[in-house]
DNA sequence: CTGAAAGCGCTTACAG
DNA sequence: CTGAAAGCGCTTACAG
C-alpha cells in the first residue's frame, strides 16, 4: 500500500509559481493582502489540480486552535428530536467555517472525550459537572452550557428555555381546553431529571400565571400498571389532564387507562412532548408539542460565535417560536 | 482573558529532570526503550502535577494520522437502535486508542465531512457514493462500509448481515406461529430504501429455505388511511401476517386495522423491528426484534482495528445473536 | 538507559 | 503586491 506523499501547499505553491506565503493568504482571505486576481486564479486552478486540502492538523497547531466544536451528548435516548438540533447546528456554523462534531460523553476518562479534538468551543447538551467545565476551560476551550441560565452568557439558555416552554405550552393548551387541575407524567429514570424539571417548571409558572393550583406530580415507570396507578391516583384527586414528559410517558399513560377500561381524552387528557412518529398511530392519536429546534440551533450557534469573536453582526437574536402544539384527539 | 501557555511535553521533562524525548517515549509506551521504573514515575508525577494534556494536533502532524475514527451517518431518523450501536463503537474502540466522532452526512461539500477531523478510518453506517468513497481513499483513510459486503474484507458487512438476520427472524417467527403467506411492509422514504431492501431480503431468503411464497411487499405512507389500505389489499390476497420494516411501520399497520374494523393479530398478523420505547404501549402491544449492536459494533470495530494494523489477536470473531424477537401480542 | 535534533504543514509577523 | 523564515508541539531515527 504505497500511500503517496500528501498534497502540501508547497506543491500548490510550486504548481501556481507562487511563494507558498501567498497560497497560504488566497486560502484564508487575509484581508489587508492585496493579491491580483491573476494571482488568485492561478493559485485556485492549481489546488484544484493538485486536489490540495489543507492540513487541519498543520493549522491547528500553528494556530492552537482548532475549526470543531464538540457537541456533548448526555447517555440517554435521544430521539429525532435531538438529531434535528445536532443538524440545525451543524449547518448553521458550517457557514462560519466551524466544523460541528457529536461525541456521547460516556463518562469515561475526562480528557478523552475532548484531547483528541482540541475543540475550539465545547457545546453541553446535557447537565455538566462543574469540575469538568473547569478543566475544559483550563485548557482554554470555551464552554457553552445549554442548559443553565447564565446572566454572563445571553443565548447559552436556549435550549433550557424552550423546554421551559414546553411546559408551559402543554399547560395553557389543557387549561384552554376547560381542564383547572393538571398532573404532570414524570420519568422515572434518573438521568432524565434534569431534562423533567425545565419542563415542570413550565408548568408551574403557566399555572400560577392562571391561578390554578399547582400540578401534581407523579413519576412513572415505563409498564402500564405503573402507568394506571398514576392515573387512577390523578383522577381521585380531581385532576382532569396530564401534561405527560414527552410522548414515551403519554404513551404508557394511554395504555394504562386501556387497561383500567378508562380512554384519553374523557378519562383524563394527556398531552406529550416531541410528535414521535408513532405519535399520530397512537390510540386515540396524541396531542403533542413540536419542537423547532431550528429555533434553538441558531440561539446557540449566536451565543458561540460571539465568544469566538467572529463578526456576527447577525442582526439581533433570531426569533421564533421554539414549539407548538400538535393538536389531535387524547387532549 | 489571559489564556495561559499551554503546558507542553517539554515542561514535563523540565519538572521531571530528564529530556523531552524520554517523556515522550514514556507516555507512548514505546517498545524496545527500557526506562527506569524511577523515571517513569517522576515523569508521570510530572504530567499529573502540571495537567499535561499531549496535543494532538502535533501528534496528527508529525506521525501523519490521527486518533480518530470518523462515524459518518445519514440523514435518517435514527432511533435508539443507532444510538446503542454509537456507544458500543465508541467503547470498542476507545480501549485501542481510538476516539470516535460521529458526523451526520449532510450531504454538504464533500471533503469538509472530514478534512477538519483527518481521520484514521471512516466507518460509513450509510450508504456511500463510490466518488465519495474513493475521494477519501485518495486521502489516504481507510474507508469501512458497513452496508455492502465486500468478500476481502470481512467484517465490514457485520451491520448489512445483522439487517439480513432481522428479516429472517420476523419471517421465521411468524412461520412458525403457521402463517405460510407473508406481507412486507416498506417505508416510502426513499432514504430508508437500502435499508429495508436488506431486511426484506432475509424475509424472502427464508420464505424460499421454507418452501413458502415470496413475501408480498407494499410501500406505505406513514398514515392510517396508506396502511389501512395496504391491508385490506393484503388480506385479499390472503396474506395473514406482514412483516413490517421497523416498529413505526407496524404502529402504522396496526392502526390502520383498527380504523378498519379489524385487529391483530387475529386479522392480520404483525412484527416490527426495534423495540422502540413504546412498542410495548401499542394497542395491541407490539411484536417486534430486538437488535443487540454490542455484536454488531465489536464485528465493526474489529475490521477496523484489522485495517489499522493493531496487532488484534482478538481471538477470532465476535459471536453471538445479533438480534432476537420479543414476543408480544400483535403476532 | 537517555538525549539532541530534524521535520511534519501550516500561519504570520516582517522585510522588501 | 509577494516571499523568506520562524515556530507551533510532537515523534522518531540516530548517536551516545
Amino acid at each position: 500500500m504505497a500511500r503517496q506523499r500528501r498534497v502540501t501547499a508547497t506543491d500548490v505553491a510550486r504548481e501556481a509559481g507562487v511563494s507558498q506565503t501567498t497560497v497560504s493568504y488566497v486560502l484564508n482571505d487575509v484581508p489587508h493582502q492585496k493579491i491580483s486576481a491573476e494571482t488568485r486564479q492561478r493559485i485556485h486552478a492549481a489546488v484544484a489540480k493538485l486536489g490540495y486540502a489543507p492540513s487541519a492538523a498543520a493549522r491547528t497547531l500553528r494556530t492552537g486552535h482548532s475549526n470543531i466544536v464538540l457537541l456533548l451528548l448526555a447517555r440517554m435516548p435521544l430521539g429525532h428530536t435531538a438529531i434535528e438540533l445536532v443538524e440545525q447546528l451543524t449547518q448553521a456554523l458550517q457557514e462560519h467555517g466551524l466544523s460541528v462534531v457529536t461525541r456521547i460523553d460516556d463518562g469515561g476518562p475526562d480528557a478523552s472525550l475532548w484531547a483528541d479534538l482540541a475543540p475550539r468551543a465545547v457545546v453541553m447538551l446535557a447537565p455538566v459537572r462543574a469540575d469538568r467545565r473547569k478543566r475544559m476551560e483550563a485548557a482554554g476551550i470555551h464552554v457553552i452550557n445549554a442548559w443553565r441560565r447564565d446572566p454572563e452568557d445571553a443565548g447559552h439558555d436556549t435550549l433550557a428555555h424552550s423546554q421551559h416552554r414546553v411546559g408551559q405550552l402543554q399547560a395553557r393548551y389543557l387549561v384552554a381546553a376547560g381542564h383547572r387541575h393538571l398532573g404532570y407524567a414524570a420519568p422515572a429514570d434518573s438521568r432524565l431529571s434534569d431534562f423533567y424539571e425545565l419542563r415542570l417548571e413550565g408548568v408551574r409558572d403557566a399555572c400560577a400565571d392562571l391561578d390554578l393550583p399547582a400540578p401534581v406530580m407523579r413519576k412513572i415507570e415505563p409498564d402500564r400498571e405503573s402507568a394506571a396507578t398514576a392515573v387512577q391516583a390523578w383522577r381521585s384527586e380531581g385532576v382532569s389532564a396530564v401534561c405527560a414528559f414527552n410522548d414515551e410517558a403519554a404513551f404508557a399513560l394511554l395504555a394504562g387507562m386501556r387497561q383500567a377500561g378508562l380512554a384519553a381524552p374523557g378519562d383524563l387528557a394527556v398531552i406529550g412532548v416531541d410528535d414521535i412518529p408513532v405519535a399520530r398511530f397512537a390510540e386515540p392519536p396524541l396531542t403533542t408539542v413540536d419542537q423547532h429546534m431550528g429555533i434553538v440551533a441558531a440561539g446557540l450557534a449566536e451565543a458561540i460565535l460571539r465568544r469566538q469573536d467572529f463578526s456576527t453582526a447577525s442582526a439581533g437574536k433570531p426569533r421564533g417560536e421554539s414549539a407548538t402544539v400538535v393538536a389531535r384527539q387524547s387532549a
